[in-house]
DNA sequence: ATCGAGTTGAACTGACGAGTTCAATCCTTT
DNA sequence: AAAGGATTGAACTCGTCAGTTCAACTCGAT
């Protein structure tokens, strides 16, 4: 109406000054979708928590769907670097004891996942997947596999120095994060409820507990022929089982 | 309480009036709430699909949300049965061979798993849990906490036989499940793109092959020490490591 | 044939959201 | 101080959807 009402409140969370409006409408954008879901995260209620005015976010983005696609961008970026960062000093040179190196990450893995954020983008990939391909391909690209991939490289460092005894460190590294983390659904209903302390805690060591039964060099032979495992059999899904290598069947041979 | 109670035959049992238009919408909606995300579901594509009015839903359902609630169960309920019964004749009850064995359950589960119903449905209660949790319950108590008992219970079969070494056998089913199956979001792209049978194939048997590395029995008298696993003494990580078993850094020989 | 419960199509209400427009206003630059 | 681009608030269009109402209809039961 007239200007003489406008402004009511003197102070202006962020002024109008435009400093960071993109990083302020991003920010909200990803608490809104992960809180709303996609579809029922209205522009109205993103721009009311970002300070920010409705044409404003139209002039940064062009619309929700890019809008969207930048904001689970941002929001994986941030959270693939928070868990990398978990994987830095992993492992300690020489570290003295396998067990406890192995917990500590995990553990610090394991923070990583229960972080809302981290669950919030979850839920978000999973309602959107459908309609967005693209920005499964992009969280899974700019994530998980580089945490995997990272992971797997320090693993690798471990089969190396005979602490492990690893012929596949991808698959090992899937597996080892596989056994710490894959509970964590259950135990949080799917990130919307506190997890028990304990019960994670003991989740944890359990998993590495049964990730060093199954890659703890038992041999001092083993070490050296896991070398060659190649594939170069077919494997038609109709053939007897081969041989393979020292697998696990015949321990003693 | 009992489900068994009224209308279940193509004919009607009682005096109700036609055919059986509630399971026509229950049908159509799982379907369309699967494809759609609840928001985005219309009940009007719902009737449509159905072959149905809309009044019709009313007077059914009491609404939405109901609608939602009682599809989610009755899909849940279907998997779920579908699931179990992939686990009925395991374990054989004199294997032959360990690994034939558990790499045949592991591909029955898994071949549930990829149904497309079954990411649907997961899809869903990811995207629904924060407005649903009582959905979530439910389904965690008919669905995954059935599979995995009941898995738990014919793994400690195999382990009261000897065929397997296993303290825990709540958690060692859980760890079989996240060995053989935590590789499929990714794989199948949250369940929207078809997986690599060769993919899926290898990633089954690695993960039996490192359930078996962890699990089988290794030497004869680990198998009684192994009952009394308590945590009477803090697990502080300073404190030094007790020595368990044969876990690790000790190489018999 | 009649009754009546269940079903149907259609139209309607009320609410909400995406996207757009525009004059007024703020901030920075010159 | 003046210019000029970015920002703002508010109102508006257009479409969708949950939920309701109601007269007409179907079909089995009596």
């Amino acid at each position: 109406m007239t200007p003489g009402d406008t402004n009511s409140a003197p102070d202006r969370p962020t002024g109008r000054g435009r400093i960071d409006k993109r990083r302020a409408i991003l920010d909200a954008a990803i608490r809104v979708f992960a809180r709303e879901g996609y579809v029922q995260a209205g522009l109205d209620a993103i721009a009311a928590e970002a300070g920010v005015a409705k044409p404003t976010i139209y002039n940064h983005f062009g619309g929700k769907e890019n809008l969207f696609r930048e904001a689970v961008l941002e929001a994986t970026q941030r959270s693939s670097a928070k868990t990398l960062a978990a994987l830095e000093g992993f492992p300690t040179p020489q570290p003295d004891d396998l067990r406890t190196e192995l917990e500590g990450v995990a553990t610090r893995l394991v923070e990583c996942f229960r972080d809302e954020n981290s669950w919030a983008l979850q839920r978000l990939l999973y309602a959107e997947t459908v309609r967005f391909p693209a920005v499964f391909d992009d969280w899974r690209a700019t994530g998980p596999a580089k945490v995997s991939d990272a992971l797997a490289g320090r693993l690798a460092r471990l089969a190396n120095s005979g602490r492990l005894s690893i012929a596949e460190p991808d698959r090992a590294a899937g597996q080892f994060l596989a056994l710490i983390a894959d509970g964590m659904p259950m135990l949080s209903a799917l990130g919307t409820r506190p997890i028990d302390d304990e019960a994670l805690h003991e989740a944890v060591t359990s998993g590495v507990e049964t990730f060093l039964k199954a890659f703890s060099p038992r041999d001092a032979e083993d070490q050296e022929e896991q070398e060659k495992q190649d594939e170069a059999s077919g494997r038609s899904a109709g053939a007897g089982r081969r041989p393979r290598s020292r697998s696990a069947a015949s321990p003693r041979h």
